[in-house]
DNA sequence: CGCACCGGTCGGTGGGGACCGAACCGTTCC
DNA sequence: GGAACGGTTCGGTCCCCACCGACCGGTGCG
C-alpha cells in the first residue's frame, strides 16, 4: 500500500543521532534507564536549554519516550528496538579507543568489561560466558540460527523463567548482540531480558554504579550451578581499590 | 580493551545517513547491484560534482565499496550489514506514502509489490509467501527463534542448495526481514540470498526493470510444487499494459 | 590524434541547526 | 509566602555542509 521509503524520511531519521550531543544521550540510555533531562545534559556536558531542545526532538522523532513527575522529565528509550538500533550502528562506528587516564577511570572500565547492562540485558564477560554455557549445555542451539531448544524450556522452566509470555510480543526470543569489549556475541532478545532480570531478582546479580553489574556471593556458585560451568570461570577481575597503585 | 563508542563517533557515522541525497543512495543500492556515480547523480537530481563528493565520504565511511573500471566508478554496499542497517533505519522511518500519479508508475508499483530483491533476497508478496510456507512446510521452524531444520536441510539439498557453506562466514543463516510493502517478515540472511541466487539459477524468476523479479511461466509450477502450495497463490497482478485504462 | 564522455577538484554561496544566556513557568520544600 | 530548583521558550550568533559551476585529468571511440 504504502510507497518506498524516500530518502528524506530517511535521512530525517538519521538526522536524530548525526548529533554528538544526541548520540551521547541515546548511548546513555542504553542502560535502559530512564534518566532525567539534566542528568543527561550534565553527562553531555551541555547547558540545560539545549538538552532540553535534543530531547524534544528526539521524543518526536519516536527514538524516545517520555514520562513527566513533577518538575521532572524522564526519558528512556522508546523500544527495544531502538535499542538494537542505536548498537548496531555503535557497534560499526569505529571505536576512538581512548586508554583511561586515572585509576578510578581504569577500575571502572574493568568492572564494565566484566559485566553490565546492555539496554537490559547482560554483557560484557558475563554476557558471553552466559551466551557461551547455553550453547555447550545445549539451552540454545545455532545449527540453523540461534534458537532455544526443548531442553532449554526445560531448563529456563526450572529457573523460574517461563517462556510461553516471552513469545507473546512481536521481539525476537532470543538474539545475537556483539559485545563492543569483548567482540564476541552475548544474548539479547527477549529471553536475554529475562534472564538479566531474573539473576537480580534471584539475588544472583545486583547493580553498580552507572551500568555495571556485579555477581553476589551468593550468586557465583548458584549461577555456576545452573550454567555447570566451573565457579572459577566467573571470577570478576582482581579489586584494586585497596592501597595506591603506580603507574 | 577498546572503550566504550564514543557520541563523535556514531554520531559520525549516523551523519552519512543523514542527508537526503546520501540516503536515497543507499536506497538504491539496496537493490543490491553495483551503481555508477552518475546514474546515482542523475537518480537523485543533483550534479556530477556533488554526486562525487557525497560518494567519497560514504566510501571513506565504510558504507560503500568502490569498484574502478576504465572511466566509470562503479559503487556497492560495502556488506550485507550495511543492508541490513539501512533496512532497519528505513523500516523505522515514517513512509511519505505519495499515491502514484501515472498508470505507468501505478503499474510498475504493482510488480515491486509482487515481487522485487531486497539487497539479495526476495520481497514484496513473493518474498512473504515464500517465508511463509517455508514455515508451513517445516522447513524454517520459530519455536525458540527462527531457525533452518533438520527437515530444512534435505529439502534445500534436493533444491541443489547446499546448507554448510552458508554457515560459513559470519553472516546469519537464516534472518526475519520486516517487508516494506507487505508489513510482514521475509527471509533474509545467508539462506534469504542463496534461495533468490538458486531461483534465478534455475530460471524460475527472472529480473525485471530495477529491482522487480518476476515470476517465469516454468518456474510457477516448479516453485509451487518445491513450496506444496497452490499454484494460483502464485499468481502475479493482472497485467494492466494492454489498453487504456480509465481513472 | 582529437572528440565525447565520465568523473574529481576547487572556490563561493546559502541555509540549516547546535549552542548559549536570559527570561519565564511550575513544582517542591522550608 | 518565599526561595531553590528543574525544565522550557526565545533571540541571536556562529559554524558546518550541501550544492553548483567551472576547470582539469583520464578513458574510450571514431
Amino acid at each position: 500500500m504504502t510507497t518506498r521509503t524516500d530518502g528524506h524520511a530517511l535521512a530525517g531519521l538519521a538526522a536524530l543521532l548525526a548529533d554528538p550531543t544526541r548520540a551521547g544521550f541515546c548511548l546513555a540510555l542504553l542502560d535502559g534507564r530512564a534518566w532525567t533531562a539534566g542528568e543527561l545534559a550534565r553527562s553531555a556536558g551541555v547547558a540545560p536549554s539545549t538538552a532540553s531542545d535534543h530531547l524534544t526532538r528526539l521524543v518526536r522523532g519516536g527514538l524516545l519516550a517520555e514520562e513527566r513527575q513533577g518538575r521532572h522529565r524522564y526519558v528512556r528509550l522508546a523500544d527495544p528496538s531502538v535499542a538494537q538500533l542505536v548498537e548496531d550502528l555503535a557497534g560499526r562506528a569505529p571505536a576512538p579507543a581512548a586508554p583511561p587516564r586515572t585509576l578510578r577511570a581504569a577500575s571502572a572500565q574493568a568492572s564494565l568489561a566484566y559485566a553490565r547492562t546492555c539496554y537490559d540485558h547482560l554483557a560484557g564477560r558475563l554476557g558471553v560466558l552466559l551466551h557461551d554455557a547455553l550453547l555447550a549445555r545445549g539451552v540454545l542451539d545455532r545449527a540453523g540460527g540461534l534458537a532455544l531448544t526443548p531442553t532449554g524450556v526445560a531448563w529456563l522452566t526450572d529457573l523460574g523463567v517461563p517462556v510461553e509470555p516471552l513469545r507473546a510480543g512481536r521481539r525476537p526470543l532470543v538474539r545475537d548482540c556483539l559485545d563492543w569489549t569483548e567482540r564476541r556475541p552475548h544474548l539479547a532478545g527477549a529471553l536475554g531480558a529475562a534472564l538479566c532480570r531474573r539473576f537480580l531478582d534471584l539475588g544472583w546479580t545486583a547493580r553498580g554504579t552507572g551500568r555495571a553489574v556485579r555477581l553476589t556471593p551468593a550468586g557465583r556458585p548458584a549461577l555456576a550451578a545452573a550454567l555447570a560451568v566451573d565457579p572459577a570461570d566467573l571470577a570478576p577481575p582482581a579489586s584494586r581499590d585497596t592501597g595506591p597503585a603506580r603507574a
